[in-house]
This record gives C-alpha cells, sequence and structure tokens, in this order.
DNA sequence: TTGAAAGCGCTAACAA
DNA sequence: TTGTTAGCGCTTTCAA
C-alpha cells in the first residue's frame, strides 16, 4: 500500500507537506494540493493508522468489552456503541468475555496492547473491589455500561430498583407466590427481594439460580405443584424468560393464568412471542450513546473531573404474560 | 505506559536485549532473562502492538463485517469468529454495514487503515461484480462468510439449495400455496421459486418483499383470505418469521393448522417458540472455525492457492409451525 | 550472547 | 508556504 513518502517522492514535495494536505492544513497552496490529492486517489491512498496511533496522538480506537455477545440485548448495546463511536471516528475492538472473569482479564490486557484511546465495558462483577482497581490503574479510561460501579464511570440501570419495580408490579397483579431465575448475584434479585419483603411477602420468595435447562425444568415442575397461591416467575433476562415460558408450555402450566412470567432487557422478540413477554426495558441506545460521547469526551479534553454516574430509567413493560 | 526502552535502561541492558527476553528468544543468559522478566512484571509492561504492527509483521487484526450485528444469527457467527481467532492470538475489529453498501465501503477502508491481517466478510451482494472486483484488489485476504461469493475464498450455505430444501418440505407436508417474505435479491427465494416450479407450484407462488410491519401486515392479510388452499409461508430469516407468526396470531389464523410457517437460521429463540418454529438450521460454529482457520493459514503462510468454496450443509429443523 | 544502527509511516517542531 | 529533522516503540540486520 502506498505511504505518504511515495506519494511525495511522485509528487515532487516533501513528505511533511503530503501529510498536510491529506489532514486538510490550510496552508498549501492549491497547485500542490491539488497533486497531491490526484496522486493519493489514484493509488487509493490509505493512511496508516498504526503509525499515526504510535506518533502519539490517537489511535481512534476503543475497546468494547461485553459478557455474551449472543445475547440479543448486549448484540443491540454492541451495534448502538458501534454507531455512536463511527458517528465520531471511533472504530471497535470488541470482545466477549463469557461470563469469564479470566477471559475478562485477558481481553483488558490486549486491549491496553493496541492502546485503544478508551474502553467500554459490560463487567462481570461490577461491585467488586477488582473490577474498581484495576479500572482506577488502567491509563485509558474506563467507563461501565450497563452496570453500576460506584465511584466510577457508569452509564446503567439501577437494576435494584428495576427489580423491586418489577416485584411491585407482580404483587399489584395478584402474584403471591415468587421465585426469581437467574444468576445469585444479580443485583435485580436484591431489588426483588427487597420490596417483596417490605410488601410482606418476603417468606414466599424462593431464589433460584439457573444453572443447566433440564435442573431448571425439573425445579420448576418442583416449584409449581407445591403450593396454590398465584405464582410469578422473574427471569433475569428475556431469554431465561423465553425457556421458562417454554418449559411451563409443557408443564400444561397456562400463562398468565396460573402462573405470570416476566423478563428482563425488553429483547427484540419479546413483542411477539405467544404470549408477549412483560418485560422491562432499557433505555439502551440513550445509554450507549451518552457512555460513548462522555468516554470520547474524556479522551479528546483530557484533564480531572468526577466520576459520572448516571442512572437510567428502567420501565416496566407490562404485557401478555403477566 | 513503560517501554522496552525503558526496561532497558532500568535493568542495564540494550533495548534489543528485552525484545528477545519478551519475545522467548533463547539465546539470552538466563541472569538477565529473570532481571528483565521481573522488571516486566514490576512494571505491568504490555507490548506496544501498534509499533509492532507497524514494523511490518503481523498486526494480528482481523476485520469482521457483518450486515447486523443484532440479528441473532450474526451475533452467534461473531461471536463463533471471535472464538476461533482469540485462540490463535488474533483480535476483532467489528463493522455493521446494517445493509448498506456505503457502510459496507467504507467500513472496508477503515479496517485496511488499520492494516488488517485479514477480513471476514458477510457481503451484502456477495454475487455483484462490484464485491468481487473489491476483494480481488485488497492486500489483506478476505473470506467471505455465510454467503457463496463465485471464485472467492467463501464458506457458506448453499441459500439456493436450501431455498429448493425448504420448498420440498412444505410441499411434503400438504402445503399448496406458498409465500416468501424477505428481500428479493435473496438466493433462497430464487431456489424456493425454482424448486416450485419443478414440482408444479410455480404459478401458485407469491413472492412478497417485507418493507415495514405493517405493510406485512396488510400483505398477510389480503394474501390468506384469497384463496383455500393450504397455504404456507417461507420467512427469509427467523425474525421475520416471528413477525410473520405474530400477525397470523392476530388475524386469528392458527399455525400450522391453518398455515405453515417456516423460518430461516435457526436462531436460538426458535426452539422456545410457541408453536416451535420449523427452520433451517447453519452450522454457524463450524463455518466460523473453518473460515478462521482458512483465513489464518493464508496470513501465515502466504502464497498462491486457488479460492476454498466451501459449502456447508443446510439441516432442515421440522419443528411444529410446519 | 549482547549491542549498535537502521527503519517501519507518520506527526510535530522548527527553520527557511 | 514549504522543507528539514527528530522521534513514537518496536523488530531486524549486522558487528562485536
Amino acid at each position: 500500500m502506498i505511504t505518504m513518502a511515495e506519494i511525495a517522492r511522485l509528487t515532487h514535495v516533501s513528505q511533511p507537506t503530503v501529510s498536510r494536505v491529506l489532514n486538510g492544513n490550510p496552508k498549501v497552496s492549491p497547485e500542490i494540493r491539488e497533486r497531491v490529492l490526484a496522486c493519493a486517489r489514484e493509488h487509493d491512498y490509505q493512511l496508516n493508522a498504526l503509525a499515526k496511533g504510535l506518533q502519539g496522538s490517537r489511535t481512534h480506537l476503543l475497546g468494547v468489552l461485553v459478557t455474551d455477545i449472543s445475547n440479543g440485548f448486549f448484540a443491540g448495546l454492541a451495534k448502538q456503541i458501534e454507531i455512536a463511536a463511527r458517528e465520531r471516528g471511533y472504530s471497535i475492538l470488541l470482545f466477549n468475555s463469557d461470563y469469564n472473569p479470566e477471559n475478562e482479564q485477558e481481553y483488558l490486557d490486549v486491549v491496553r496492547r493496541y492502546r485503544v484511546d478508551g474502553i467500554l465495558a459490560v463487567p462481570i462483577r461490577e461491585t467488586s473491589a477488582e473490577w474498581h482497581d484495576y479500572v482506577k490503574k488502567l491509563d485509558a479510561p474506563v467507563v461501565t455500561i450497563t452496570r453500576h460501579a460506584t465511584g466510577l464511570d457508569s452509564f446503567y440501570v439501577d437494576h435494584v430498583q428495576a427489580g423491586a419495580q418489577v416485584a411491585q408490579h407482580l404483587v399489584d397483579r395478584g402474584y403471591r407466590r415468587f421465585l426469581f431465575v437467574g444468576k445469585d448475584y444479580d443485583s435485580k434479585c436484591t431489588g426483588f427481594r427487597q420490596r417483596l419483603t417490605e410488601l410482606g411477602f418476603g417468606s414466599v420468595t424462593t431464589n433460584r439460580v439457573l444453572k443447566t435447562e433440564d435442573q431448571l425444568r425439573r425445579e420448576l415442575a418442583d416449584w409449581y405443584t407445591g403450593d396454590t397461591a398465584r405464582p410469578a416467575i422473574f427471569a433475569g433476562n428475556d431469554i431465561y424468560a423465553l425457556q421458562v415460558l417454554d418449559i411451563l408450555r409443557e408443564l400444561g402450566v397456562s400463562v398468565p393464568e396460573q402462573a405470570g412470567v416476566i423478563g428482563f432487557d425488553d429483547t427484540f422478540m419479546g413483542r411477539y412471542l405467544n404470549p408477549r413477554l412483560s418485560t422491562v426495558s432499557q433505555p439502551v441506545s440513550a445509554m450507549a450513546r451518552e457512555a460513548v460521547n462522555w468516554l470520547l469526551d474524556r479522551i479528546e479534553h483530557p484533564g480531572e473531573r468526577p466520576a459520572m454516574e448516571r442512572a437510567f430509567p428502567a420501565t416496566l413493560v407490562p404485557r401478555e404474560s403477566t
């Protein structure tokens, strides 16, 4: 691929002059400008972004670390991040931790090797001291997205509060017995339990962690037959909800009549399911956009400023399943 | 971030020696090796991948260009690509063309600026002369994935044949009137129509292009009421199928009794839908893995070799919707 | 086994 | 307005 030096040779100017032309520096005579641009176009010149990055300024690279890109919610998030970054001329290095802390650690290192200008991450354990310490000692700014990390830049939906909203909704709809399906350290579960306790249903709450689908099937069967109070299941994300819906159908339990089901994330598919899935919506696009803009502002206008802990509202989307 | 030169200064050796140690060159005395490694560890040294890439060898960067990362199928594909690349030490620059040829063109340029070692792409128009020409004149090897581009490296499922399989399946199941929902240039549609014609149902085939959801709703309503032969709908992907299913439910048409619906891609959700979605499965993981390995072999062992046109079998997955 | 020197392609500072 | 010089952090000769 042709370089600036080569263009300089061909057009009989110095290499820095070529740089000036290609960077739109106005202090270049029109004739030279024309000659250089024509030559660059003719040879399909493409800037060597590595050389530019090496020389010190910006790499215009952003590291994006998510837990599972195959989950529609994160796929949508990645898409919005990519769009927002592109608009400002940044490209995305994408990594998938798969909820494995070792991967997370390794990918963070990889991203540093490429000297990314900044990092957007969905950490596995946003509240852990490790995450906090790690972020603090990095040289590139890190923004935690969709999770709340106290004291760090984070753009998130308050999962504790959202969990409480779900609890309230289920109780309002007349459900009296509850199950949470998801990871045990999920903050949604915390908020869910708290509110249920406040509402006087603490003791009937059962919280289960989804491991294999088979296990979930057995647990659901046990759980459902044990009682006659109106039961509802809060799934930590729409994917779990989809599986729960399917299992209940197999068990012959009709939703929402015999059991309520509510998901989380408001994934695209929820709107079309049968029954249409009640869920909790997060403003993905706004979250991605604001997070990217904040990160890029930090990058482009360095200087101390307090951490931005930006909470976005979660919206309960009641549909047919509750 | 600390550099090799800095480590050299601290350990009283030359910078190239530091390079040797960190690259595992055996011709270094144990004492020096120890000293250097200790220093690197202490200061959390991270290689500057830009400098390494600049100096000529490999960047260990792969450009991945997909049409829509928020589509579960491509999200899954991206995930598998990322995993396969990681295993061999490569990272992913991800772009989303959103089915817009201008984006595709621009992103391909961006990727070249970062001097990626190779490109994996889901082209918008894999059969076009533009794509062919563009790929041919790039300096980095390009592998077309999930689409068949004749004469170029491509790892794909034969969509024409898959479309024919779907036609056969629907006819076998007793359907007699057909609708294709999807993009008009989709090769699946070509194969679908061909086979229907062969089977003597050519004239009753209606092919419609999905534009807005509202339009789809009106068209489906018109289409359904027009006739009494057993009708079936072939949706170009599972997302369309999901929407079709929902519209039919609104129209009070029961699936599969009054109308059959089949999707494409075997997205995760299909297994859990109500009714469970019949669809066509592509071996995503194998396709991604083989494509990545082929691309990396081209990168790591340069030299002419004929284009690899590797077709993978599509598997019809009959479930409850047909 | 180690070091000195050159150079990858670019930007930035300084001179002319 | 243009050119000269230096240097980013690394790998790669080539010498010692």
